[in-house]
DNA sequence: GTCTATAGTTAGATAGAC
DNA sequence: GTCTATCTAACTATAGAC
């Protein structure tokens, strides 16, 4: 890792547990193990190491896209016909462990948390990514679960609100004990399996799996 | 208002969009109508401010949680019986708005949201009134609930979480928005009837008025 | 590309007049 | 209880040696 990316990994670190002005550029030298002058050899200050810091996040960020969201691998041929309560449960657990654990997307997310109050262009990254957004792309993917028979017939909105609301709530929860590993999954899992109960099928809450899905554990 | 009063007014307004650090005594004093020295005669310190807003906020929630949480009124004698979609959502509500827009409880929230991260003790206050702590207190609620027979009998932790987990989500959707009231009450009515649709009734998801209910709107 | 020394700036707090 | 003037400390950034 050249000295340059140690900067901008250090910075990254700092900045979600402190924010930008709490961070100060000597904070973000003895990380990196050198002076606060040598520094501006790499960048032309403070405010250029965060702006690269935000240019990293959207560079993951599309990664992660392409990878988790659109799949152009071969299995994505089974398309969304098969897709049943394991398959969105495990959805919904990639989405929630790559919130909360990736490098980059964890801790931009959290600095995002700190300075969306004060700063209006990031408040609006906050919302594109975490908020509205996130929901806005799971109103789409249930839009076409419906089509396809896999989820009720209702109102889209409501339903990826109901879905990606609890992982909101459990990124939150558990962002400060990133040991709490099971402890979290098993909370998530229990309130997808329930998300299920009440969603999948075209009309399917009286048809009895109601009581018996339970013997999944 | 006394000066005092005018002071920790102000300062828990700028707190609440900036966090501590990037508030400055000054910002305060001007905002109060004053000169920065003169704050010093109210109190020892900018962290004496701060620590008055702590105490205050904590006044507020006492007095609130002993007006919605737990009325003494006459119309308590009611009780758990005779809750239904309609009571479940007038409660969500009132917890939304008070979160959402009281004075004192929505801005030192957001104030939380921005120091939780830097400091240990506030992010136990945050996590006492705004993740864990709320969803305990609506644990118990929905305990009671279910031995009355109002909602089924499944998990209460996680019917808890089901339910707050959306009005969180949304008091973070909103937060920047205070103007869009309607929509925001719109969204929360839409996601409680459906919670509603799924817990209540000792086994009524088939009772029929899963389809007939959007005629409230 | 790293360092030491230092300039320039600004925030928190105090002194003392009114 | 408010002000002006001022001190001290801390942070960003630059200059210039190595």
């Amino acid at each position: 890792m050249t000295t340059k990316e140690k900067i901008l990994n250090e910075a990254l670190i700092l900045f979600s547990e402190k924010g930008y002005s709490d961070v100060f550029v000597g904070d973000i030298a003895t990380a990196v193990g050198i002076k606060a002058p040598s520094l501006y050899k790499h960048f032309k200050g403070k405010q250029e190491i965060f702006d690269s810091c935000v240019e990293k996040f959207f560079e993951r960020m599309t990664q992660i896209r392409n990878e988790l969201f659109l799949p152009d691998t071969p299995q994505s041929d089974v398309s969304y016909e098969t897709a049943d309560t394991e398959k969105i449960t495990e959805f919904a657990i990639g989405l929630f462990m790559f919130y909360w654990k990736d490098d980059i997307a964890s801790r931009f997310r959290r600095m995002l948390m700190i300075e969306r109050y004060r700063n209006p262009e990031l408040n609006r990254i906050y919302e594109d990514f975490f908020v509205n957004g996130a929901v806005e792309y799971e109103e789409k993917v249930f839009a076409e679960l419906i089509s396809a028979g896999v989820i009720k017939k209702e109102d889209p909105h409501i339903i990826a609100l109901r879905f990606y609301s609890p992982i909101y709530y459990l990124l939150q929860k558990y962002d400060m004990y990133p040991d709490k590993e099971e402890e979290a999954k098993g909370e998530l899992i229990s309130s997808i399996r329930e998300f299920c109960q009440t969603y999948k099928g075209k009309d399917s809450r009286n048809d009895g799996i109601i009581k018996n899905d339970k013997e999944n554990d």
